[in-house]
DNA sequence: CACCCATCGCGAACACTGTTCTCTGTAGTG
DNA sequence: CACTACAGAGAACAGTGTTCGCGATGGGTG
């Protein structure tokens, strides 16, 4: 019929690009003002439009809110993913190290974000978004990635912690692999975690600036710790010093 | 001159009373709604007084937040103080898993001042409370005084790990041990980093629910991992004899 | 081509917020 | 007693999210 060599409506398309520029403007005014400042008002100003306007592509602002969230989430992901895609496969601990000062870095480049992925939950608590459930899960996965082919070259003992484990916390950890569909030692699982909950804690002590300010810039404190949370995943195996540095 | 018996004139009581009551409403409409949606005028509303009338007892919102803010922190500050005071000092291993415990205990029973005290900073970033400032430094005290006092047992080779230190998170870690006022290896300081980082990146992904809901109830994994920060720590202590500073 | 209607954008309006101002009664002071 | 400091009330201003009804525009169809 009409312009077959663009397979959108045009219509579509540029309702799309009005509502990408929206997003971009809030994320604009959140990044430099904060969550709790984002107003619609002031993203209809800044682009020269009404406020009710902006009703016919957004909801309403939580909604928006959720939406720049689920962006954040996808944007870490991909970081990770990216990170993860270039490093040497066979370097296992540097491929970690890698990932880990990707997320470092994101988090320090958006911090707001940040603040949007790993602060509370919605305070409906009702239904979190599906989206940002996904991508989630994405994140996460490419940290798993790194320590369950570590596992799979031998470097970890899961064996030795699974000793550790009662068996409450194994059928549990066993049921959280299955949901990621890897099949893994629950030990394998309850490093993961280890190292998850480490690497966030760590940033998020850091980005939301709790850290000691002694501590200037916690890089290589940083990296000193993500080597220990690899090198305390090796121990039964490795037992002196760190693991094949081989920077 | 008046009543020297109550030492204080009665028109400061009452006012501390109503201010008090300001405070105790507020934090209940927090806890019930979440820090976005406290209200002046809700609170306001609540106490059956006008909201102007508020104004003559907190200078702001921002500032009644800055303030529940810094509640919260004593709050945490005195349950890991008793926590602390309550175990038995040879048990370092025990006396720290009770107070992590308590930590957690505390994240859980009171998600939102959890938010208020680790999330972001103030969007301003200005001036961190000094009072705030204070209360956290009671908090990572109680955390650093289990660790320090178990490198004082002779159960941490703290110079094994400042080997794995660069000259420069030496010097910065001793910083921040003069900082608090303590005298201990900075191997010691990376080992009280660890453990902190490690103890609220837990916690906060907890309390925020992003924990995955196949961990249903995480108090063992909780405990686990705990146990695991210490055992770290001594980790080189165990093989060989007592502790041997290799600067 | 003309027509039509979905869509877009706008302005006004409502309910709500934080905050300031001015006013009044009253409790404590000399 | 008079007087002052102060708690509280009410109105008002500026700002917010959100809804509703109006006009205009322009792509799809007769």
């Amino acid at each position: 019929m009409t312009a077959v060599s663009s397979p959108v409506p045009r219509r579509e398309r540029l309702r799309q690009a009005t509502l990408d520029e929206i997003k971009r403007t809030a994320h604009t005014q959140l990044a430099e003002l904060g969550p709790a400042a984002l107003s619609l008002r002031g993203v209809a100003r800044a682009m020269g439009m009404a406020p009710s306007a902006l009703y016919r592509y957004v909801d309403s602002r939580e909604v928006l809110l959720a939406e720049l969230t689920a962006d954040g989430f996808a944007s870490l992901a991909d970081a990770l993913e990216a990170a993860f895609a270039a490093a040497d496969p066979h370097d296992h601990l540097g491929r970690w190290l890698d990932v880990a000062r990707a997320h470092r870095r994101w988090a320090l480049d958006h911090a707001v974000e940040y603040t949007l992925i790993f602060g509370p939950r919605v305070p409906d608590g009702g239904s979190v978004d599906s989206r940002v459930a996904a991508e989630l899960e994405r994140s996460v996965a490419v940290l798993f990635r790194c320590m369950t082919e570590a596992i799979g070259a031998g470097l970890v003992d899961t064996g030795h912690i699974d000793a550790g484990l009662t068996p409450a916390m194994y059928a549990r950890l066993r049921a959280w692999a299955g949901d990621h569909g890897v099949a893994i030692d629950p030990g394998g699982m309850a490093v993961c975690l280890a190292a998850w909950t480490q690497l966030h804690g760590f940033l998020s002590l850091e980005t939301f600036g709790h850290l000691p300010p002694a501590l200037d810039d916690p890089a290589d404190l940083f990296d000193r710790q993500m080597i220990d949370v690899f090198a305390q995943a090796c121990r039964a195996i490795a037992p002196t010093g760190p693991p094949a540095p081989t920077t």
